[in-house]
DNA sequence: TTGCTATTTCGTTTATTTGCGAAATAGAAT
DNA sequence: ATTCTATTTCGCAAATAAACGAAATAGCAA
């Protein structure tokens, strides 16, 4: 996994929209190209950068191609996030059990 | 805040790694350059996309800059990402406390 | 085989990003 | 006022990314 793969998947506002959308339920690429002022090709592209992050998993399904998401790879981002914000690793122990950081441990 | 700044502000690694160092505590943008192998003009723009994502936060003091982690920004982007992983926003309510997600509410 | 549909890959163009050194700006010290 | 130090801005070269249309690939249908 990378860091910069997946941040720059995510930078692009067309992907975060294929994203959502995807969020919703699997789709065929040519049911996510249906959904933007893009060319094919240009979707096509998009679709590959977000499996390049692990973003997305696709399956061929006869003709087509089944997109969906895969979150997995969020966690690790989540992570990063979450460590930059509290200073913190998320690893359960070392933090209170649900939020309420001023609880005198 | 703009989704497309922000991500692509973390999609560099050496932008990551200088969120990581203010993560210790404050720091010039001469000790920054310092823990770098880079020039100082090319790490002077990196933290100016810091600066535009609104990771960070500067502070001129005397002759100097002071740079620290601004986190405010990251809470949009953990948002973010937690509702495309859960398919939910995450609201507080709506949600079980502590999570257990697995729960019988 | 021939053709049709779905999707990706190729080649190109334009825009953006990253890096650098040189020049500009600004406070501090002499 | 001049100089020193700290930092940013400017201008440029090289690399990367986003968009397109055309061509290639692959399954399905006739």
């Amino acid at each position: 996994m990378s860091f910069s793969r997946l941040f720059k998947a995510l930078a692009d506002p067309t992907r975060r929209e294929i994203l959502k959308l995807l969020r919703e339920g699997e789709r065929t690429a040519g049911e996510i190209t249906e959904a933007f002022p893009l060319a094919r090709s240009t979707l096509s592209q998009h679709l590959g950068v977000l499996r390049g992050a692990g973003l997305v998993e696709v399956e061929a399904r006869g003709n087509e191609r089944v997109y969906r998401l895969a979150t997995s790879v969020l966690e690790e981002a989540l992570a990063f996030l979450i460590e930059l914000q509290t200073g913190k690793v998320g690893d359960a122990d070392e933090t209170t059990p649900c939020g309420d950081p001023g609880a005198p441990v």
